[in-house]
Order: structure tokens, then sequence, then C-alpha cells
DNA sequence: TTCTGTGCAAATCTTTTGCATGGCA
DNA sequence: TGCCATGCAAAAGATTTGCACAGAA
């Protein structure tokens, strides 16, 4: 809570209600569509509407607080506070996070070794089997 | 030309004009968006229709012929041949390719070794500056 | 001949916009 | 107080669907 205040005032946000829920919900529940916070920040602000949750989705992801994840499915929002790379189930669709953190920056220095520039927002996705398709 | 006609019927996918106009724009042209591919290819199929245009990269997106690249703005598409991964201008929003072929190689087995699984489609995008860019 | 693909129009879904009001700093 | 954010409704944009017909295998 006071982690996600911070991040908003070092990006010169306004601090509102409604951003905090979307924030939290994001730490909570990780790669909701923009439906899925939707309806889930509408249990404590019901009068919040869909054009909010875009309006904030764009702001957060212009400052690079949140990162936008396209699955075959549907577009799918995730936090961008810990350098991670997204497993997509190729069963299931379910995205699982790798925190890997050494494997990140290895691919990082490597990559910017090889083309001799620096390079942000790494984003390393790729497609396997989730533990749980595989047990079954 | 004949290269795309083996890549269809190996996926047991009719080899149609429109069709071929589709991977052909796309192997010229790289990283077009949908609007792009229309405007193309109406230039030799004048009555071809947008829905075409989309079932066809849905299709070819199943059968990863090709891919679906999520820039800030729009989302545009690269044919999935050879590996290669993306380098998106952060000023101009160019979208480059790297060929190094060892390099997405290396992170390949480099993540396979580290989480223990196979994996396929491996996606990796980065922002940087593009040389455009750089010197101006 | 069979079955997939095409083209059209309509329907649906997604996202953005304009504007008045509200609320953080 | 000054701006940025919110909420609403409407508009705009993007994508899918159903169906009849065409054309590849």
């Amino acid at each position: 809570m006071e982690k996600m205040i911070d991040i908003l005032k070092e990006q010169n946000l306004k601090v509102t209600p409604q951003r905090l829920a979307i924030l939290n919900f994001l730490e909570k529940k990780t790669h909701p569509t923009i439906e899925e916070i939707y309806e889930e920040v509408k249990k404590n602000f019901p009068s919040i509407s869909l054009a909010t949750i875009y309006k904030n989705i764009n702001t957060l992801k212009d400052h690079n607080i949140i990162r936008e994840i396209n699955t075959k499915d549907k577009l799918k929002y995730d936090i961008n506070l810990i350098p991670h790379f997204h497993a997509i189930c190729k069963n299931c669709g379910k995205i699982e996070d790798y925190y890997e953190e050494d494997l990140v920056l290895h691919c990082k220095e490597y990559i910017e070794k090889k083309i001799k520039k620096n390079i942000e927002n790494l984003d390393i996705t790729f497609y396997t089997i989730c533990e749980d398709c595989a047990k079954a």
C-alpha cells in the first residue's frame, strides 16, 4: 500500500483511491484482463467507470509501472516492479512468472554486449506446459 | 513464393492467392499493421475484404507461421521463419529485427536449463534507440 | 465432390473522447 | 486554488460472425 503510493508519487501521478485499488489488485492477482480489473475494483468502487480503468491502465503503462502481456487470447496486465519473464502454458493459457533475476540480467547483458547498445524493458515470453497440465 | 506454398501445405492450409499475397507482403515489408496489409493486398485483389485479412491473420498466427508484435501503439505482424528478436525504438517506434541466431539459441538453451523444461516460441523484445534516431 | 476460404454486411466487442464534476496536492 | 482524475454517455475503432458463393484439393 505505502509502496504503491511511493511509486505513484515518484512519477508525479496523483494518488487516487481508484488508482491504488487497481495497483493493489494487480499485486494480488497476477495477469488479469481489463475486464477482470474492472469487475474487481467495482466491488469497492461501485461507481467506477470502465473508462477510468482504461485511462489508468494507459497512464500506468506509459510510466512503466505496469506491463501489457499479449497472449494469443487477450491482453493481460502485470505489475512491473521486479524483472521477470513470462511462461504461457500452451495447453491452458495460464501465465507463470519466473523471477530468476540472474536469468533476466544474464540475457539483458548478453544482448547488450551482442548488439552494443543499452536496452530497456526487456520482455522475455515463451510457451511451455505448466505444472498442472504436465500432471494431468 | 514456392517457399510460402510449401509452408501452407505443411500445415494443411489451402493455398489461395489472397493468402499468398498476405505472406508475400509480410516477407517484403516487415511489421505491418492489419490495415497496412489490407491496403497493400487490395492493390492486387481489389475485392478482398478486411474480414478475410483478419481470418487469415488468425489462421496464420494459430499455425505459428506469423507472429504478433504488441508495440505501445498498434499490433503488428511478422513472418516467423527464422528465429529473431525485436528491438523497438523508444523514440520513433520502429521495430528492428535481430537475426543473431546464436543469441536466440543461447537464451533459449539458458532458459531451458534454468527452468528445466522445453520452451517454444521464445519471444524476446526490448526498447532501445535505433540507428537513425541515434544519429539525429 | 468435398470442404475450406472468400466477401459482404451486420453485429459485437474494445477502446477512446469530450465534457462536467470531483478531489488530490 | 489549480490541475489532474473521475464518471458518464456517446463516438469511434477493431474484430468477429453468419451466410451464400467460389474455388482449391
